[in-house]
RNA sequence: GCGGACGUGGCGGAACGGUAGACGCUACCGACUUAAAAUCGGUUUUCCGAAAGGAAGUGCGGGUUCAACUCCCGCCGUCCGCACCA
């Protein structure tokens, strides 16, 4: 035994003895109660980032505490292992994407391994294997034998150059960020999944989930989008080819009476109608389709809007004529791609009112009186009907349901709920994905893949010499025969949206038996998710996918669970400060010295730098940290313990080098304490009632995930023990120290637990309880106060009756000077915590 | 534009409506040492004061309360999400 506490040595050791002992294996046939534990599995990009350090502590944590509170617990990890870095990677360095994924997988698992995780890695998987792609197509059959996928013609970005799909974010002012060519938009022929059926219930069940944040719950509500309205047709004037009316929809039925146009959105059947035989149409529909799809270009675009000549019959005043317009702001795919504009009451309808000189007349107005207010800007708001005939006088809401019910009983409109939600396009034009199991035959229509020749197996022998999906030439594998007619066919040759790999994963991990996507049985003894930790930029996607998905099988009786995921945590980011050299370079901290004066300056080049933002680690701003050789360095419990010190685990974590410092102090300081304990006997009443405060607290902030909390508890039991003088209590106090600290720094706590004897590892060692009674001082710290503010604190005997405390406050020499003869008028009394003297 | 969160020392952050600044980092002082590292002890919200002590103080302005970082109203600022969603 050394003085010094030797990571480098003690975490190998300890990880053997873990892996020997097989001690994190989760046994779905365990009588004990059952507690699952998940981080989101990561992408491997071949390299752990402080970020997945960080997520993986937490979980970590809580599966190692919960294990000591006698849960079986289910800590899985795997890999999310399609995707199209891979793909870029074989462009550029001529590697197979699976060799590629293979590789980053095994380093990666490496790199996690150092960490000492809890993990039982008998159930690791990847998405990318046949084993596990391989029971996605199943179950993708199976939603479509229930009816919930379907194919139908969606636009996507075409990069024309690369040939290839891209995703919105790969398109950069409108070029594709590989090639530089300006992205077209194509309509494909593509697969979605019925994610709209489940609208309501995925709405519905935010409600239940009371364990996730409610900033999480309020973005899926939005992004789900609901909102009650009218849709109803306006009869055209006079007929247009096969049409001879606009479907609309609106959420202020109550301002009917205000509409002063109709605008078609440049994708509506009506205007392609048009434009088929009006090049003038056609050529205003091609300039409204031009423009970037980013958030700045929607900002700051002009409406555009050109008057088609027809006019439709408002439906409550049949004399009034409102012009059809076809206008860009208009979207396809939201409502039925037209709308009535009521510019008064409306910013958009307003702006595009003023600028094409159309009518704006206010229907809606604060009292009757202002009924005939002049309209300056769109008022929005709710208010009054007025100069609507017979809504004249109602509430908004009031005048609304009138317009509803007059509209279905007379036939022409019916009251609907519209989402924002839209059905999952899961059609992706790349190799490195699984194979959506279908065969296409010109005879029978797209076929599944029959069950018995699953898995749809990607080949391994393609290139990415040529652009484009692989697949699409790989005939081999392409042309089948149908398994309908036996006629020649060909295989779809897009591959799942990676979303729908990470949609059922955490089934799979408390399930994987070879012959189906998982045992229901099994499955539903692990599930829902206890914890689930991760990044928030999964609030949306990812977890409502997730909650589709499960709901999905749910529905179709695969499984008896409504939600996955029962808690939800979303950690905040690791940042670290960035600089950047005079021209704009970014340097790296390291590149970057602290002159006199506190100005930064670049070392290589004697210059001046510029300190910017402290920001989430990036390759790009070069202010990454790697984990590896601060392991190498620091060791697996100071990185673990500085990862949940200081910083709420919500919040942005800061990356300093004094905070891994510090957190590899304590752990030697907890070291030499255990080395220098004198074995001693005898009581310390102060120091036990410390401990059992302590445990209580620990507990507390473990299950709250509040882990710098647990730190800084931590932190005062063992200056608490240092500074107590030998005995038996102290003892005891140490040895509950390391229980309570095994959680965050495993590796110390099985070597310190070695070290002071005691049998067995601590990983099975039972979390310490804490005697209620303990919590409790026999003695109390009064704060005394005149006119609520603080002016003497005096220690009293607890449960002092409120007389004998009132007393003792008015007995203050300091009380009695601020009260300078005066008589208390009141005197507040709060038992055990203070006394308020109000002069 | 809509929605949400946050604002406390030099820094990260604590604080059931009841002693603001726990705990950590930094800095400084001291001890040990030939020296350094490591370690240990101490100080560290601001102002006045030698000290005892006093005054102010949780973005700004109001309010409720015996008592407000905490609750309410109005501003200011920062960050995040959505975004031409009818």
């Amino acid at each position: 035994m050394t003085d010094r506490f030797d990571p480098a040595r003690a975490d190998a050791s300890w990880q053997a003895r873990w892996a020997e002992a097989d001690s994190f294996r989760a046994d779905s046939a365990s009588s004990k109660p059952k507690s699952y534990v998940l981080e989101m599995f990561p992408y491997p990009s071949g390299r752990i980032h402080m970020g997945h350090v960080r997520n993986y502590t937490m979980g970590d944590v809580l599966a190692r505490y919960r294990r000591m509170q006698g849960f079986e617990v289910l800590h899985p990890m795997g890999w999310d292992a399609f995707g199209m870095p891979a793909e870029n990677a074989a462009m550029e360095k001529k590697v197979h994407p699976g060799a590629w994924t293979r590789q980053n997988i095994a380093a990666m698992r490496e790199q996690l391994k150092r960490i000492g995780f809890a993990i039982d890695w008998s159930r690791e998987l990847a998405t990318c294997e046949p084993d596990y792609y391989g029971h996605e197509q199943a179950l993708f059959l199976d939603l479509m034998e229930a009816g919930l996928v379907f194919r139908k013609e969606s636009e996507v970005n075409w990069d024309p150059v690369d040939m290839t799909v891209l995703a919105n974010e790969q398109v950069i002012d409108g070029k594709g960020w590989r090639s530089g060519a300006t992205v077209e938009r194509k309509k494909l022929s593509q697969w979605f999944l019925k994610i709209t059926d489940f609208a309501e219930e995925l709405l519905d069940g935010l409600g239940t989930l009371d364990q996730w944040p409610d900033k999480v719950r309020l973005m899926q509500e939005n992004w789900i989008g609901k909102s009650r309205g009218l849709q109803f047709r306006f009869r055209l004037a006079s007929p247009e080819g096969a049409n001879d009316s606009i479907e609309v929809f609106t959420t202020r039925p109550d301002t009917i009476f205000g509409a002063s146009f109709v605008a078609l959105s440049p994708g509506h059947p009506m205007a392609e109608a048009l434009a088929a035989r009006d090049p003038e149409v056609a050529a205003f529909i091609a300039k409204a389709r031009l423009g970037g799809t980013t958030a700045a270009e929607i900002e700051t675009a002009e409406k555009l809007g050109h008057d088609t000549g027809l006019e439709v019959i408002h439906p409550l005043d049949p004399e009034r004529r409102l012009p059809v317009w076809i206008a860009n702001f208009v979207l396809m795919d939201y409502g039925t791609g037209a709308l009535f504009g009521v510019p008064a009451h409306d910013v958009r309808d307003f702006e595009f009112a003023t600028k094409y000189r159309l009518p704006v007349r206010r229907v809606v107005a604060e009292t009757a009186a202002r009924a005939d207010d002049p309209v300056v800007e769109a008022e929005t708001g709710d208010g009054i009907a007025v100069n609507s005939s017979f809504l004249d006088g109602m509430a908004s809401a009031e005048a609304s349901a009138e317009v509803i019910k007059r509209a279905e009983t007379a036939g022409w409109g019916t009251g609907k709920t519209q989402y924002r939600l839209r059905d999952w396009g899961v059609s992706r034009q790349r190799y490195w994905g699984t194979p959506i199991p279908i065969i296409h035959c010109d005879a029978c229509g797209p076929v599944g893949v029959p069950r018995d020749q699953l898995p749809v197996v990607l080949p391994e022998d393609v290139s990415f010499d040529l652009p484009g999906n692989p697949l699409d030439r790989h005939d081999g594998w392409r042309l089948v025969d149908c398994p309908k007619c036996g006629g020649q066919a060909r295989r779809e040759t897009d591959t799942l949206d990676t979303f729908v790999d990470s949609s059922w994963y955490f089934i799979r991990f408390a399930s994987q038996p070879k012959d189906q996507p998982f045992d229901r049985a099994e499955a539903e003894a692990w599930l829902p998710v206890g914890q689930y930790i991760g990044g928030v930029e999964h609030a949306i996607l990812h977890l409502l996918y997730a909650r589709f998905w499960t709901r999905a099988l749910e529905r179709i009786g695969k499984i008896g669970l409504k939600e996955p995921f029962k808690g939800l945590f979303t950690q905040g980011m690791v940042t670290h400060e960035t600089y950047q050299s005079l021209d704009g370079r970014w340097l790296s901290p390291d590149e970057v010295e602290i002159g006199e004066g506190g100005a930064p300056i670049e070392r290589a080049t004697g210059s001046g730098a510029i300190s910017g933002r402290t920001e989430k680690m990036s390759k790009s701003k070069k202010n990454t940290v790697d984990p590896e050789p601060i392991l190498d360095r620091y060791g697996a419990d100071a990185v673990r313990w500085f990862m949940l010190s200081d910083s709420p685990p919500e919040r942005d974590l800061e990356w300093s080098i004094g905070g891994i410092g510090g957190a590899a102090r304590f752990v030697q300081r907890v070291w030499r304490m255990v080395m220098a304990a004198p074995v001693e006997d005898g009581d310390d009443a102060a120091l036990t009632r410390k401990l059992h405060r302590t445990i209580a607290a620990v507990g507390e902030a473990i299950d709250g995930l509040q882990f710098n909390k647990a730190v800084a508890a931590l932190y005062e039991l063992t200056s608490a023990i240092e500074k107590a003088t030998p005995s038996g209590a102290r003892g005891d106090a140490i040895d509950a120290l390391l229980l309570l600290a095994a959680p965050m720094a495993p590796h110390l706590a099985e070597e310190a637990w070695a070290a002071r004897g005691k049998k067995g590892m601590i990983v099975d060692a039972a979390w310490p309880t804490h005697d209620p009674a303990l919590l409790i001082d026999d003695e109390v710290t009064l704060a005394i106060q005149v006119n609520g503010k603080l002016r003497d604190t005096l220690t009293a005997p607890r449960g002092l009756a409120r007389e004998a405390a009132e007393a003792l406050a008015l007995g203050s020499a300091k009380v009695q000077a601020q009260l300078a003869g005066a008589t208390p008028r009141k005197v507040i009394v709060v038992a055990d915590r203070l006394v308020n003297i109000v002069a």
